[in-house]
DNA sequence: CCAGTTACGCTACGACCCGTAGCGAAAGCT
DNA sequence: AGCTTTCGCTACGGGTCGTAGCGTAACTGG
């Protein structure tokens, strides 16, 4: 059973080694067959022809399709960062300008969406995703609320369950709406819309922090 | 429903008529075999066996796999509905829970997602998508403003642009926070978290009326 | 009632992709 | 050296695709 990705622990000390060279060119190959192709009409054996290696190496590391797919994209969400503007809302419009760059990209689009799509049937696919795109956009709202929570925009930890509660919360509603815009509705993520966005979360959230009516 | 077929006006009037039947048999099939196999699984002539027609029958009325699925899921929000429940929050609550109930089935799950990352590279099925299943959510949304004006929760028109960008805005919101939260996170949509979604989403909204800081 | 027209079920077909097995050669380690 | 693992290549059975062809069924207008 191929994990992709050896663990560290468990790399062979002797043989010859994997070429490292071969991992990024099958990546990028799978990229670029997914803007050239889209999801369905991506196969395994081109991919491994544009990467210039045989096709029974590409099964060597990966079980399938999928599980390269999630490779290939996740690696598009490496240039995710949090630089601090300053502001809790010049971060989240920053971070959301971000992220729907990324997923604007047409690799992104129909390779991310479509292996979302088979995760719901398949347990090891969905956590190889959350630990791989999930997390990553995750820790950055984490970072963002500690950020705004030094600044005092934000209060301190008030309970620690309602306090996870809210970041699942804020998750889901930026980068659901994120999502929804650029997926679904397959319009542009401008300038305007962010700040339209971040300007009605702010004074959701803002008010929602104070004792429920 | 949308037949997607022959417009009305070209329907044909002599020679032996489509069976509505069989076009209803297609459909459940199809949808039985989303949650059996999954959307990658799923082979034409399997949906064919299934609804007890032949294979050339399903190709005459689809032009393939994602046309089929995008007819059997967008029966699913037929059911859609938004009755009056009193408040501007009251509505919205209610029709998150029912949008979400629909996004939890198995066969919405796995055929919504992979028709929408299909879609990326296929126009006409995006305009399919957004004519049978966006659009009849977003309709919601403007009713449910209509209502709430009436009863005077939010500001009449003010600028038509602007409004129709507010309408935007909030349904990239609340569908794509719904989304996110049972496609990509897999969690439950519980009536927790749509209260705390609401009231969000609500003090926002109110608060984003007046004129901007 | 009978020709005309269209839909249907069935079979068969070439084309393509899948995932695996087997082989010899290459590249590392001890 | 000798051992071990990877690599490229070829070949294969199995499955799905989408279409063509044929005879039959259903409905319509004369």
């Amino acid at each position: 059973m191929v994990t992709g990705m050896q663990s560290r622990t468990s790399a062979p000390r002797t043989g010859r080694p994997r070429s490292a060279a071969a991992d990024a060119a099958i990546l990028a190959a799978t990229r670029a067959a997914l803007v050239e192709l889209g999801w369905s009409k991506l196969t395994l054996g081109d991919v491994a022809t544009r990467a210039g290696v045989a096709k029974t190496t590409l099964y060597r590391r990966w079980a399938g399709k999928n599980e390269l797919v999630v490779d290939a994209v996740a690696a598009l969400f490496d240039e995710l960062e949090l630089p601090d503007r300053g502001s809790l809302a010049a971060d989240i419009e920053g971070v959301v300008l971000q992220f729907a760059a990324i997923l604007a990209r047409p690799e992104a689009k129909s390779g991310l969406m479509a292996v979302l799509a088979e995760s719901t049937r398949d347990d090891a696919l969905r956590e190889r995703i959350r630990a791989s795109v999930v997390d990553r956009q995750k820790r950055l709202v984490l970072e963002g609320r500690r950020r705004a929570q030094v600044r005092g925009e934000l209060p301190p930890e008030s309970d620690p369950s309602t306090a996870a509660r809210t970041v699942d919360l804020i998750f889901d509603m930026v980068a659901g709406a994120v999502v929804h815009r650029t997926l679904v509705c397959a319009e542009p993520v401008t300038p305007t819309w962010v700040h339209d966005f971040t300007r009605v979360l702010l004074l959701g959230l803002s008010g929602a922090a104070t004792p429920e009516s």
